[in-house]
DNA sequence: CTCTTTTGGTTCAGTGCTGAAATATTTAGC
DNA sequence: GCTAAATATTTCAGCACTGAACCAAAAGAG
């Protein structure tokens, strides 16, 4: 199985490592605006935005854990944070009692509606209103082909 | 100054959210794959790989700091993970008493070398042999448009 | 030359995250 | 029913990072 290593090419090369940049300081950039707009950070504001959608404004625990892929334990400590700065309330589950829920307060809604707007401008500044229609069509295209195999059911070796 | 909210149109909604998800959901995947193949964060094989392309292997902190754009805090802790690590030296600057030089070592680059093809599979299999060539340009394309703006001097507002 | 300011780095306290262990409750086996 | 396995969540120890305070050397001002 000594397979020789298929390194990139130079074009592969040079979109390879555009793409790695730009992508890492547009997050930058778009988490540090959130984090202005919203004083807290954007993965924070990624579980209230999550819960205003959600119906009753309520989701459990796991769920939340799935939505965002991420551990439960962070979604634990998460859910600490916010509710020190009752943004979300928890609630003991009714029909499984291991389960918590999680229900967004009035205040945390009314938190996520003051930092939207904000957000909206800097997503379009930073990116939406730098790109053509075409391209904003391109990229979601590429964006599909890298979802639809990113969530593959397979760990990285699907076939044996 | 009461300018009202330009909201995304579906449209754009669409291609923000597929793009944001795909990004984060590539970048977790790269990451894990990268942790996996060389034994440390990635942000720790980034540093390697700058100061292996470096004239004398050889780099200052702030530089170091300057290339990641992270903070001298970071560079400093990092650094002091791969001398533990016997993969990075540190050496007085000759030409500047305050400064100190990073320097990486034969064993460094070794486990570069070593991590450094398990990387190439993992950013071909999931994002390179993906895309078709086309595809690949214009991803390229847009992340010059997006480098072009996020790397321009002015912090947001340009004018005054 | 001194005196102040700036620059290069480190140290400190605190934050968000992770993997592993611990706890409580539900489900499944028999 | 009663025990065993699975599930939902929290707690704990430890890591990478940040902003602020800090120290030392260099550069500028008079």
């Amino acid at each position: 199985m000594a397979s020789v290593t298929r390194w990139l090419t130079d074009d592969e090369q040079r979109a390879w490592r555009a793409f790695a940049l730009a992508t890492r300081l547009l997050t930058d950039r778009l988490d540090r605006d959130l984090l202005a707009a919203a004083d807290m950070p954007p993965t924070y504001y990624e579980l209230l935005v999550l819960l205003s959608e959600a119906p009753e404004r309520t989701m459990r625990m796991s769920e939340l854990a799935n939505w965002t892929n991420s551990k439960p334990s962070r979604i634990s400590h998460a859910i600490n944070k916010l509710e020190q700065k009752a943004w979300v309330r928890r609630e003991h589950c009714a029909d499984d009692r291991r389960g918590w829920l999680a229900v967004l307060t009035d205040d945390g809604f009314a938190a996520l509606q003051a930092a939207a707007p904000r957000h909206v401008v800097s997503v379009r500044e930073h990116l939406i209103d730098l790109l053509t229609p075409e391209q904003l069509r391109n990229l979601e295209d590429i964006s599909r082909v890298l979802l639809d195999h990113l969530t593959e059911p397979g760990p990285s070796s699907p076939s044996r």
